[in-house]
DNA sequence: AAGTGGTCTAGACCACACC
DNA sequence: GTGTGGTCTAGACCACTTA
């Protein structure tokens, strides 16, 4: 590990730990790069990384304040959701009903958001999640044949991503969202076994590798009572 | 402006314009650091802030390359939303309803969003947001009268964010935010114009200080065909 | 005036990819 | 080996707050 991100750890455990107090003022940054034997700049980063998750304020001329944080102390699964739901969800029973699996030719819609070209096959993947026992998502998935080679029924039962992690070695930069709110479609009151009248919180996502490809287009599609999405920003310009 | 935001722009600029074609290299660091004639450390500075922006993609020992972006070229209006609608939607007709504007002690579950004590008081705001016409957005609002001393009907009819930060000089770190799906409420149902069945889109935000106050707490109310939440997540570590 | 954080420099070394 | 980006340094200057 790197030393920024080692002080950060280490002050971060100060902060938690309540050895730096809640809004109170933590030692200056020439101070700290004295106690680490670092220099400035280091100690800089370390700290920007601990403002980012909103645990401290600066203050040019002021210090560093430990902040008052509410939501922020909370384990806040915020919307990092390209590493899949089997990691996320550690402790809980998470299980895989296959829907529908197929290869085919994408659409005009897919080609765009994959950019891919027409003679390029997609997996056509529906899975439904079932967290403890109760629907918990339904996932349309597309994935281009190239970069997602090898996919097998017995994979998709279980995490995708892991596979695509260990055995393929895909590192992803990022992935693009949009959520918005839905009505139930039939496939929705079937499989998540919720009311005609029930809205829908849907996520559609696309997945890109480092390279930037897109990798991967989906739509998760959950009963508006079992999830919602939280996540926070800090430090942006005003 | 800094330098290394000069710079970020200009390269910005270079990625949309053309000159720097998409998936191919961009000069290197050392290159760019003799073009704009400052260190290396601050072209990495301005790099570091459009790979954020998911623009650019950088790998050790091989060079920056532009992304490949779809959603990124579009004007991704993302989830900064704290600075006010009015600001966001310049070049819109935005009007705003008062349905209610009171002040009162606040419950419980205010007390703890808001981090103040049983006696004081809060200004409870409800607005309908109506944009170009339509009905856009209801927006129920709590704020402690101690942070947002002065609001008037008028205030509150334009923009309380322009008011908060030119008359009080209040400046924001950020916000904690939670989207879901919801049933439309008789209030939505009257002020949305929306069915009893349509789903509703609601954001529920944490505005923070600087310091790290709580500085208003709201739930913003959308119709689910008028509304949707876009955002990018670039960089982060697998 | 003193002390704080933000920026910037010139240079060094390292990890990694490619030849 | 060469070239790339990532880290780190020691020091400088600036912007800002507080006294």
């Amino acid at each position: 590990m790197v030393k920024y991100e080692a002080i950060a750890k280490e002050i971060r455990s100060r902060i938690t730990d309540g050895i730096y107090k809640v809004e109170s003022l933590i030692p200056d940054q020439v101070t700290l790069s004295e106690e680490f034997k670092v220099s400035r700049m280091t100690i800089k980063k370390a700290l920007d990384i601990l403002a980012m998750e909103g645990l401290i304020y600066r203050q040019r001329g002021s210090g560093t304040f430990v902040m008052k944080n509410s939501p922020l102390n909370e384990k806040n699964a915020a919307v990092n959701e390209y590493d899949g739901l089997t990691k996320q969800m550690q402790g809980h029973k998470l299980e895989s009903k296959i829907i529908k699996f197929t290869v085919e030719f994408p659409s005009e819609e897919m080609m765009e958001h994959l950019m891919i070209e027409k003679s390029m096959p997609v997996y056509n993947l529906i899975r439904l999640r079932i967290l403890d026992g109760k629907p918990y998502v339904l996932e349309h998935t597309y994935m281009p044949t190239d970069l997602a080679t090898g996919l097998t029924e017995e994979i998709i039962e279980g995490s995708i991503y892991k596979y695509l992690h260990d055995e393929l070695n895909i590192k992803f930069s990022g992935a693009y969202r949009k959520i918005r709110a839905d009505k139930a479609s039939k496939y929705d009151q079937e499989y998540l076994i919720c009311d005609v009248h029930d809205p829908i919180l849907e996520v559609e996502q696309i997945v890109y590798l480092k390279d930037g490809r897109p990798f991967e287009h989906s739509r998760s599609r959950h009963r508006y009572d079992t999830r919602s999405f939280t996540f926070i920003d800090m430090n942006q310009k005003f």
